[in-house]
This record gives structure tokens, sequence and C-alpha cells, in this order.
DNA sequence: GCAGAACTTGACCGGTCCGTCAAAAACATT
DNA sequence: AATGTTTTTGACGGACCGGTCAAGTTCTGC
């Protein structure tokens, strides 16, 4: 699922994003790796179902095929566990934004993001609802997140898209709130499943309608940023 | 608060949304007004911070200033209080939509209805919280609004925006596409406020705030509808 | 094949939380 | 003032949940 190693001397998953030590022991082992991702996988199932508090330790054992305590060998306690999933889910959130490089085309770079995010909201729709159901409550686990990584690349590409409009490469547009609008249009479409779904009167979404929704979005916003619509192909 | 009065005649709070009961008790009287008005702030507040299951009775109790038992005259069970509490914020959320009307300017309507959801992202964002994860954790408990009163609403406002289209007055966009934009790109403002403010790096967002990503949000849909930006100022 | 580490697991404890209950207080009506 | 209804409230029961523990099993390196 996550394609992040462990490695016996590093810290533990996602140290580097979120802060403190997170998982219960060290040393690794064949099975360590088996269960962890075991259990990750069904703590994000579980924790996107019910949230944080909703969620229990039983049911993500359950889910996993483990006995509780077994998972309390792996995590010191469900917080632990909480943040070990969210800090996989925050690496892969911040991944797509590599397209916007100052010397991309913008038109290409925003269709490339936006699909991407698409792609994302359609694939790992659990993996969004938990960050999504974090933000809601505060983001209280990835504080440091917020205000350090993200900011930081924030930053960083709203600069990028500053300079594309003084080149005069696209309309004036507040790099940051677009980003917000992109980010929120994306996600909806995984966060708030059950209204799309609802809406759209069908039983499930499938891969031709996400990508009907992601070249109207990616229609809106390049028209929106005084783009020209660069022949629907993305990448 | 909510500006929906109870009488003793008629079902009880939401029932005209969501189906059954939800209250314990008929037959009014001061203090039940007074009560269960102040309940109900106190369990927005409750349910936006913690969730469903986060949420305690207790804690609601606490910050309405009332006895736990109290609430379990007024209100059956859990469920029953965050099914009214529920219903109050539907009624909210569909109202917007009556911008959207044939006869309106397109450009005119859709800065207003941008403009009233912003605002109500802005001033109510515990309300638009709890039903944010309503939604995430799978809208279990507004099944019946989602795939009647909503649905039945988009289509119609659906129906206007493609009358639009025909009538060569805005670009071709999927309507329904373009609401799930909107929703979305309004209401992270109040859902994802954490992310916003970590990104701006204000401790909080302020009303000047508010107008610019308002502004920002409404120039980028208009143009992306292939609409003249109609000189800011909406309604 | 042995010693020590890694892993597994059922049972259990303390705490929390929803919902009930019964008794009392406030209130309305006559 | 009396009677019945509405409202308030503290205390409690039963269920659930997170986390621990200690005993057992498997694995690994030598």
């Amino acid at each position: 699922m996550s394609e992040r190693q462990i490695d016996g001397q590093s810290m533990s998953i996602g140290d580097e994003i979120l802060g403190g030590s997170v998982l219960a022991r060290r040393r690794p082992g064949r099975p360590r790796q088996i269960s962890e991702t075991q259990i990750l996988e069904a703590a994000e199932a579980v924790f996107a179902e019910a949230g944080f508090r909703g969620a229990t330790m039983q049911a993500i054992a359950d889910r996993a095929g483990l006995p509780k305590a077994n998972l309390h060998y792996y995590f010191r306690n469900k917080a632990g566990l909480y943040r070990a999933l969210l800090a996989g889910i925050l690496d892969l959130w911040l991944g797509g934004l590599d397209y916007i490089r100052p010397d991309a085309d913008p038109a290409q770079a925003l269709a490339a993001y936006i699909a991407v995010k698409m792609r994302w909201s359609f694939d790992r729709p659990l993996a969004s609802k938990v960050f999504a159901n974090e933000l809601i409550h505060g983001g209280r686990h990835i504080d440091a997140y917020l205000n350090g990584k993200l900011r930081e690349v924030v930053d960083a590409k709203a600069a990028v898209i500053e300079s594309w409009i003084a080149a005069g490469r696209m309309a004036p547009v507040d790099p940051r709130h677009l980003l917000f609008t992109l980010w929120a249009a994306t996600q909806t479409y995984a966060d708030f499943g059950v209204q799309v779904r609802a809406v759209l009167a069908v039983p499930a979404v499938d891969g031709l309608t996400m990508e009907h929704a992601t070249a109207e979005l990616t229609r809106l916003v390049l028209r929106g940023c005084g783009l020209a619509d660069p022949k629907q192909g993305a990448l």
C-alpha cells in the first residue's frame, strides 16, 4: 500500500513529518512489516468510517484479522497508530505539488496537478477521509505538519505561480486561494462521495465519471486562470 | 439561532426533511423552547469538535449548563439530538440555491450564491463541520435528505443552469460538477479552517480575508464559466 | 540444538459513557 | 388551595473500550 519503507536504523513511520516516535519498539523482523501494513490498512478503513474517537482498536484488529493485543505490540496506543497512518497519508498528499515548477507550462502543470489529485480521490478515498476528518476536528495530531512542511511547500509553490503571473503567463489570481479551491474541489469526490453519488443518482462513481469530473474541473480552472484548455491530456 | 419554530401540532424538528420523530415527548411550554435551543447550540459545538462518537452527552450538558439527564428529557437519545441538529443545518444548507433562477443573470446569480455560501462558512463554521463530518462518515443519518430533497433541488437547479447554457448565456459546463466545486470551495474555509489558517499564517481568518477569498473564488468561477466579472458587488 | 530475542494471545482492570429511574420541584388550571 | 402535568436532577446500572500483563510460541543467530 504505502511505498514507504521502514528500516531498523531510522526512527519510525512519519517521524520526519510529525514529531516523536510513534511505534512501540524497534528492531525489525519479517512479521513486523507484514503486520504493520496489515494493521495500517485496516486502520485506514476504520478511522475513515468512524473517525478517531469512533474507531475502536477491536474493530481495527478484527478487520486486520489479528487479536487486539497484537496492535499494541506494534503501536504504543491508539493515537500512535493514528499518527503513523496520518504520516503516510501526508506524504502522498504533498507529493502532487511537484508539478508546479517555474519552467513548467502553467496550463499543463495545473492540469496535471488536478489530474493527480483526482486520481488520489478515486484510488484512495479512505486516506482522503482520514485526513479530512483530522482537519475538521482541529488537526491537533498534525499541527507540526500544518505549520511546518505544508506552509513551507505552499509558500514555495505560491511563489512559482506568482512568477507565472508576473511573466504574464496566466491571469492574476491569489495562488493560495487557488490551491484551497483545487484541494477542496478534488477531495470532495472522496470525502463527500455519498453526496456526489446521491446527486448523480449512481450507486458508485466509476472511472469514466471520474474522468468526466476531472475534465470539467480542469476546464473550469484553466479558463478561470485565463489559460486555454491544453488538449485534455494531463501529464 | 435557528429560525425554525416548534409547535405542538407538528411532529418535531426536521421531520419534514429527515424521517421519524426525533424528540422524546410532545406538548410545548416556555422552558422547552429555551432548553431546546440551548442544547442544540451546545450540541453543534461539541459535535463539530469531536464528531458523533467523540461527542459525549456530558460535554453537551456541561456546555449548555444543564444536567445530563435533562438532555434525555428533550431528546430521546444521542442520535435523536444529533438528527435534530442536522435537520436545522440542512435547511440552511439548501437555502442559498434560491439565487439560481431562470430569469436571473447567470453571473449575478453565481456570484450571489458563492457569497452566501462563503458567509455561511464564516458565520457558522461549526454547522458546516457537523454536516461535513456526517458526509465523510457515510451520511447514514441523512440518507433520506441526500436521496430525496437534495437530489430533487439539485436536479431543478441543474436544469436552470443548462437553460442558461442552451441560451448561450454562459459557457457549457456540467451543472452538477460545477455545484460540487462551489460547495467544496466555499465550505473548505469552514471545514478545513485549520489548514487555511496554517497556510495563510494567521491566527484567525478575519472578515477582510474572507471577502478577499470570496472575490478570488468568484472571479475564478465566473471566468471559468465564460462570464465577465460583474463589478464585484454580489446580490 | 540452544539461548535469547521477537512475536502472539487470552484474560483482565480501570475508566468512561449512554440511558434510566424515581423522587422532587416548578408550573398551570380550575 | 388542590390536582395533575411539565420539568429538573442526582444517582446508578450495564456495556464498551483502551491499554496492560504474563504466559506462551515462534523465530534467528550461532
